[in-house]
DNA sequence: GTCTATATCCGGATAGAC
DNA sequence: GTCTATCCGGATATAGAC
């Protein structure tokens, strides 16, 4: 039987399937996991829809894998969130690259933000265990910043909360942001003037004071 | 007016227009358009799928509906923002009102989350003309509640983008924060203290210093 | 490995009885 | 106004030729 994605392949095999999970990203991102359809993703492939059949065994198996990529790259940035940083440091690293991902792969934002809207079938149970691991870990590691003075007393799992929001939805929204700002959203300046506007209110708003 | 042609309606027709809607809103904000099934929402509406397309002339119109009511209320909070009162107990009670309604109507802001995502073909008319001509005004409220030393030196658009992805996250990701904090997500005390919470950051982080 | 059928199923929409 | 029956297009998946 067909393995899975570990088995020994030939490169055309890699390479055809890195292609089909490329474009699954971008059809699965913008239609959702139903909406999507095997004859747009072949066709953003390269490829027949039958051939797309033949390197993967099902259309929810290559959801799976484009989602699983996805999540691996987003928890990545927030685990090295340091207790032994400035705090300020920290979270401006953090907050600029979770950003820099937004505006890179747009697609990835759009396909997890798809499937915890739908109520996270495949994920729940990462979201309850994983998830909730690091997250409660990295609250503490706010928690004590805040005892120590150095940051202003916030709530960590709002802060955490806001800082995803906020970054994700340059990605989510694009579509929105784009019709309200225009061709400027789209020029190269616009990143960091992004940053810069993020960063300043968020900071600001947890500096001690 | 806003569009709908009201026919006259017997009671039971506007009553059963109504069930549909409401199961309609229910089923399109997590499945998305094209995931959603008449079948399902005419179950939710408790009654039979003919039936269903005997009130509305197709699954378009429907979504359309849902989609028009949700957007109507949408924009009424943002356009109260007033020049003439306090710049941060303005932005307070509209961030306080929009957290409200994200608790209250998860719904609502999920299908418009989704619509957009999904590029926004039914609403990109309308993000581009009216919505955008809002924005622009309200952000000149801000730049000018900026010049005159009430406000910390904020990119206006940026602001108004941070307060949307915040206040939306708690309704579009709602699965998410269920899974990472639990029952008291559930309970009582929590809205107050995402209020709070929010309040808090955003509100410190745009006061001049 | 890739293609051309094709089986099968599901979802939207219509016709017509009651 | 509501139901049963049905049509039709589209979508996933398989069979089998090359």
């Amino acid at each position: 039987m067909a393995g899975t994605a570990n088995k020994k392949q030939s490169r055309i095999q890699t390479e055809n399937r890195s292609l089909i999970l490329t474009a699954a990203l971008n059809v699965f991102s913008t239609d959702g996991y139903r909406g999507a359809t095997l004859e747009r993703i072949a066709e953003r492939a390269g490829m027949s829809k039958t051939n797309v059949l033949y390197y993967f065994p099902s259309k929810e198996e290559i959801y799976h894998t484009a989602l699983e990529q996805t999540v691996e790259g987003w928890l990545e940035p927030f685990s090295e969130i340091s207790a032994q940083g400035d705090p300020v440091e920290e979270l401006r690293r953090y907050i600029s690259l979770k950003l820099q991902m937004s505006a890179e792969q747009p697609e990835a934002s759009r396909l997890f933000a798809n499937e915890v809207q739908r109520g996270a079938p495949l994920m729940l149970d990462f979201l309850k265990t994983r998830l909730k691991s690091l997250v409660d870990e990295k609250a503490a590691v706010i928690r004590e910043w805040i005892d120590q003075g150095k940051l202003a007393p916030v709530d960590p799992y709002h802060l955490i909360f806001m800082i995803w929001a906020t970054t994700q939805h340059y990605a989510d929204f694009d579509t929105q942001i784009v019709a309200i700002l225009g061709d400027q959203s789209k020029q190269k300046g616009f990143q960091e003037q992004t940053a810069h506007a993020v960063l300043s209110i968020i900071l600001n708003g947890i500096r001690p004071r």
